[in-house]
DNA sequence: CCTTAAGTACACCAATGAGTGTAGTTAAGC
DNA sequence: GCTTAACTACACTCATTGGTGTACTTAAGG
């Protein structure tokens, strides 16, 4: 080709990017070649090299790319006006949101499969997944703290709820590549889970 | 070396196995060579393919090993004279047992490393994997037909169950490499689960 | 003692992969 | 119109890998 504009050449960037995605995830690291990405994306050989210098850098850089852009973290804030199982949906809910996404369940899985005999690749990548778990630790303590739950460690209920929710709407899909959830089954799956942490955890005061 | 007894060429068979396991453990199956199981069995390569006639096919057959290895699946019988939550405690530390096996992490983060991105080449294994899950629903369905626990989906309430065992005691293993858990967080966990779920589903009658 | 199965060492092949070098093309922007 | 940055096509290197072929060694078992 020739001299393309700057749009041009930030489009077959991101061709190489969505083709290395793809494939990285379909066929993992190791298996996936420099030549098959550059054919996926319909580029040259040679201008995937012009963009990223090795497999390596384009890998990591994938990592922070989709890391970057499923950013959106569960950060509602408690509110104490709000009835707790009310608020509760809708934590669970942004949750299942956040795991929905294509762009996360990517990254889930590319990382993951990675992850399991690479554990300090993108070990950085799994600790910052887990801030996001700290959205719900937060908004447990201050429910807590505003004594509708009892006094429990918000962290470890955080992370039975985290449990609860990841077995039904994040393995499933990581690993056997489920469907998200149905509108029914998910309103079903959630209000069980409300309910079982509220009836673990809800203060007589809170009902 | 020379006409080894049966009983040493079956050792040299076992440190085949055993390296070419570590090393599709820690590399996955893509990164993993023929000559690294060779050496690492301390083995000649020759005789790597007179026991296994690919690569491929050693694969195979480890998945099948590691899976009958670690089938002791969890199937206690339901006994409608035991307090349900004496029961259920067992249960879920007969779980915990499970998936705290060398062998079935070993195969679990094999399986998983490769089910990411090759869905149907050890989707068999998984399903089967899921057998043991059975084992929580049919006791959730006896201790329900006994009228301990509320009339609910047996399926479901043990998908339920084994998302708060897993999320603690199985995919923080699996893709993180943690340690098994130490006792006191084990028992506290336990405890903490069994009355969650019994909060949830037991009727009053079993209380 | 002699056959023979298991293993070894080593050379070899064809395929593939990461990464490089280069000459040529083309349009954008000065 | 000339320069130049982005891209392409293609040939190339070097290393690795899956897999095979073979001549050789050795001790078990008849």
């Amino acid at each position: 080709m020739a001299r393309p504009t700057q749009q041009e050449s930030e489009r077959k960037r991101q061709a190489i990017l969505k083709a290395a995605i793809g494939a990285f995830r379909d066929h993992g690291y190791a298996a996936t070649s420099m030549d098959q990405i550059a054919a996926s994306a319909q580029v040259s050989k040679r201008t995937v090299y012009n963009h990223f210098p090795s497999k390596d850098s384009l890998f990591e850089h994938i990592l922070e790319t989709l890391w970057t852009s499923g950013n959106e973290s569960v950060d509602l804030p408690y509110r104490s006006d709000q009835p707790l199982d009310v608020a509760l949906t809708q934590l669970i809910n942004a949750c299942i949101d956040l795991y929905s996404e294509a762009h996360f369940l990517d990254l889930a899985r590319v990382a993951i499969a990675e992850l399991v005999h690479t554990p300090q690749r993108a070990q950085h990548i799994l600790a910052r997944m887990d801030i996001q778990e700290s959205g719900l630790t937060r908004w447990i303590r201050a429910a807590s703290e505003d004594e509708k739950l009892v006094a429990l460690d918000p962290s470890f209920a955080g992370q039975q709820l985290q449990a609860l929710i990841k077995g039904f709407a994040f393995w499933p899909q990581v690993t056997l590549g489920h469907r998200p959830l149905p509108a029914d089954e998910r309103q079903y799956l959630v209000g069980s889970i409300s309910s079982m942490f509220l009836n673990q955890y809800a203060t007589a005061k809170a009902r």
